[in-house]
DNA sequence: GTTAGTGGTCATGTTTTTCTGACTTATTGT
DNA sequence: ACAATAAGTCAGAAAAACATGACCACTAAC
């Protein structure tokens, strides 16, 4: 019998959603070079070796779209494009901290 | 051209293997669950709704695997089963409350 | 005009995850 | 004997994520 206190989960709470956003494929990457300064797509591509163009190109849309970075077109002879960590970006490099040290603790 | 230092990110750190196990799909429901007190199977698949036997079975057994949490066989009348929070699964309640703190800043 | 670099998109296919429903084992109650 | 509850497992289907290769727009050099 299901009882009204039962229920105390939603189905997808934002903490929930945030820890999706982090976790999907090449965004750990992505967010610790972004720290080291503004990413440039073709970098990207050489730095992480085994991503592919349409991978990297949904991560990033996401991670802007969630204003994590934002996106900075610059019209110059070969037009370049930077993406860069954002403010609300940067407070999620404390999630990660925490993350390392835990896995750093158990298995030295 | 590739220069050796852009070189920096491996595939797959620690870090990472840790937020792909606490990302799983009801993961973080189970933990706010266990914080609460033992968790039991058909408890579970009422207090998550939209969650399935199979997919709460293999998230269980992998927190288990990794000893985040402990199950008690409780041989008794109707035979019970729970799965208790162990320290390292303690541990990791600091993430999500890090990230729940972040999501209510961003969102309220 | 062809080639090269940057920064992508698109259609398609493959792989991985997740879901569904049927079935199992064991015990208790009627 | 039969139904019910607890705690699952299993095969197969459906959905989501990921990868591949082709293609496009722009600029600049040759």
């Amino acid at each position: 019998m299901t009882t009204n206190k039962d229920i105390k989960c939603q189905p997808e709470c934002d903490a929930e959603k945030l820890l999706k956003l982090l976790s999907g494929k090449w965004k750990p990457q992505i967010f610790r070079l972004a720290v080291e300064g503004p990413l440039r797509f073709s970098n990207l591509l050489r730095q992480i070796p085994g991503a592919n163009k349409q991978s990297l190109s949904v991560a990033l849309n996401e991670l802007v779209e969630e204003l994590m970075l934002e996106k900075l077109v610059i019209r110059q002879k070969p037009l370049h494009i930077e993406y860069l960590l954002t403010d609300k970006g940067r407070s999620l490099l404390g999630v990660f901290r925490e993350l390392e040290a835990l896995s750093d603790n158990k298995n030295p």
